[in-house]
DNA sequence: ATGGCTGCAGGATGCAGA
């Protein structure tokens, strides 16, 4: 089973390139962010067409996440529990059944936070506490589950070619660091970090100033799964063609193979 | 550079992103 998670920046301005990825790539489930659309305007059918069932929670104009997959999406829940004033698009959950298991699946596009020191920022770590709530009653319930998204964190040095180009950046502020580290100290596995300890492995580069000619890149798109999910993980890749393609998200895919 | 692109809403530019 593979399974993406993949930031594409505007669904409608990224049909070709994400039907184009997705005919290449073949993933079976895929955590999708910044669909930025209405769910009433979201264009279904090329990707119905490609095999995949759609649940969505967006929004035109801003934010908004995905899951397409394959295999039936149960159970499908929208919003992060623990704010009811919080009207952002930016959680999504369902579970799929696969072999004689169920894997639980959230796509998540965490808030960018910036500027730091102002209420973006405090936003931004009241939303992690509220997935480390999610988090940790998800392992209460000691099920398999992974959360894929744009997470808006680079964990440490190795995920930046310039780490001290984002120093005062809320991607990089030691309360987002902090935050990740007790996502994965509760019991949750980098899935990526598990295969690979390298540096120099990013999945987004900025439009501007020449950022992917001069692999000025930073790995901020994730997956993190529960014990019994990284139990089934066989290999991660990121597909960083993308990037390069005409018409690209400034994200690119991420993606974990589990063994079914 | 002083955020140098890009997408979106809307129908001009301003906002958001990271």
């Amino acid at each position: 089973m593979r399974i993406a998670t993949w930031n594409i920046n505007g669904v409608k301005a990224r049909l070709d390139t994400a039907t184009n990825w997705l005919r290449s790539a073949q993933p079976d489930i895929v955590c999708m962010q910044e669909t930025k659309s209405a769910d009433e305007a979201f264009p279904t059918e090329p990707f119905e067409d490609l095999g995949y069932n759609l649940s969505l929670h967006g929004k035109k104009g801003f934010n908004g996440v995905a899951i397409l997959s394959k295999l039936p999406l149960e159970d499908v829940s929208r919003g992060l529990p623990g704010d009811d004033t919080d009207d952002q698009p930016r959680f999504i959950e369902a579970v799929v059944s696969f072999g004689d298991a169920a894997l639980r699946v959230a796509s998540i596009y965490l808030p960018n936070g910036n500027p730091v020191g102002t209420e973006k920022f405090d936003y931004k770590l009241r939303w992690i506490e509220r997935l480390v709530a999610w988090t940790r009653t998800r392992l209460a319930a000691d099920e398999a589950f992974l959360i894929g998204g744009d997470f808006n964190i680079i964990p440490d040095e190795r995920d930046a070619r310039f780490p001290e180009a984002w120093t005062g950046d809320a991607l990089f502020q030691p309360e987002s660091r902090h935050a990740w580290r007790r996502l994965i100290n509760l019991g949750l596995t980098d899935a990526f970090r598990t295969t690979n300890s390298a540096d120099g492995h990013y999945t987004f580069w900025d439009y501007q100033a020449g950022a992917w000619q001069k692999n000025n890149g930073i790995r901020i798109d994730h997956f993190l799964m529960s014990p019994s999910a990284a139990d089934l993980l066989a290999a991660t890749a990121i597909d960083k063609r993308v990037r390069g393609w005409d018409k690209p998200s400034d994200h690119v895919p991420m993606m974990v193979e589990l063994a079914a």
